[in-house]
DNA sequence: GTCTATAATTAGATAGAC
DNA sequence: GTCTATCTAATTATAGAC
């Protein structure tokens, strides 16, 4: 009984004020690529550079380390609005300016995050706890802002004719697929969807086919 | 050592020829819920009313089980598109009658059958070879004959003003997430994505913003 | 707070009785 | 072809040295 085998390999410790940080972002990577449940706690530890067990001790759980992830992402989507003015209801092309100016920077964060709706997606796909959360603490607000202005801006032919309780739901999809899908755009069209001319075009595209009167 | 524990329970065989269709039908809702690497065979195998090993004996494999589920699932997706009658390239009302057509069957084939994009979009947020394959085999064919048609329709003025390398992805996105979604639809709208008159309301509201000179 | 070791569970796949 | 039992590997989480 050796008290220490002679060939193990020293013991490397890497402190870092960081890790963190680099767990959430290491862990929006995963989750996104794979989705909650393909993804495993060891591949999400390597990629920052730490041990899998340190999850458990920065984080509770693997559901945790999600929650605290997707809260993060959701409030730096919440900086990239920082700043839009809304105009009084009733100047409705004034309203239509700034609902353009949110869908163009919806279409740049997710071009720059697309682990935010990748995870939506992963997460939409069937019923549970962490869809219900994060649809009540970080989607229905934007969801009732579009509401409140959509029908009017539709009356007034600025916007396309797409019900208010649909408009939410097919922007997201026609915004996001494409940086969601983006290792499938690559395959599909050569083109890259990273690219910042390819952004702002899709933006442009955007906003004119949802907002043709603007 | 009895050769026979008393107390275990009788072996109950339930055989049925329909066993390989139930698993394939079975492994589409799972995948399409939890992902490839989500799903677990165990889950497949109970939702078809089977064992396990049942999945090894009538495919090779997990991932062979995947690539006979999705085949078989573009199957009916292509047999939802016969009939369509394609017009002369230069008769382009015509052309964008037919396109508004296939669109309108696309919203119906996706609400019937959300798995096929939920399997897609799962699939599509990271490189594969299971990507690979299934834009090859199934997504090129598609994808080639809206770049045939649209850059046309757009130059006359009856197709939306998106680039002909974005328009395959924000039209798939605009026509499937709400079905993808349809969790999450129902807990942010609480209406419901299955309804019929919901889903001709959202074919209307797509051809008609995809196709707004028509 | 970082690390090694490992417990407890579950995964996909296989062997062999029936 | 169906079923039970089980193998090997991978999973999340924990214990305890450092």
């Amino acid at each position: 009984m050796v008290p220490q085998a002679p060939n193990r390999p020293p013991r490397l410790r890497r402190s870092r004020a960081d890790i963190r940080e680099r767990l959430l972002d290491s862990a929006l990577v995963e989750f996104g690529a794979k989705g909650f449940d393909g993804a495993s706690t060891r591949a999400i530890a390597r990629r920052a550079d730490a041990h899998q067990p340190q999850i458990n001790y920065h984080f509770a759980s693997k559901e945790a380390l999600w929650f605290a992830a997707v809260d993060h992402l959701f409030e730096l989507f919440g900086r990239a609005m920082d700043g839009i003015v809304y105009p009084e209801p009733d100047d409705l092309p004034a309203v239509a300016d700034a609902l353009a100016e949110v869908i163009r920077r919806f279409v740049r964060f997710t071009a720059a995050h697309p682990e935010l709706h990748r995870i939506m997606m992963h997460e939409a796909t069937e019923a549970s706890e962490r869809l219900t959360w994060v649809i009540a603490r970080h989607v229905r607000p934007f969801y009732g802002a579009l509401m409140g202005v959509w029908g009017r801006l539709r009356a007034a032919g600025i916007a396309a004719p797409i019900d208010d309780a649909m408009i939410h739901h097919v922007l997201t999809g026609a915004v996001s697929f494409p940086f969601v899908s983006a290792p499938a755009v690559r395959l599909l069209t050569g083109t890259e969807p990273t690219d910042p001319a390819w952004i702002e075009r899709h933006a442009d595209g955007v906003v004119a086919t949802f907002l043709p009167g603007l």
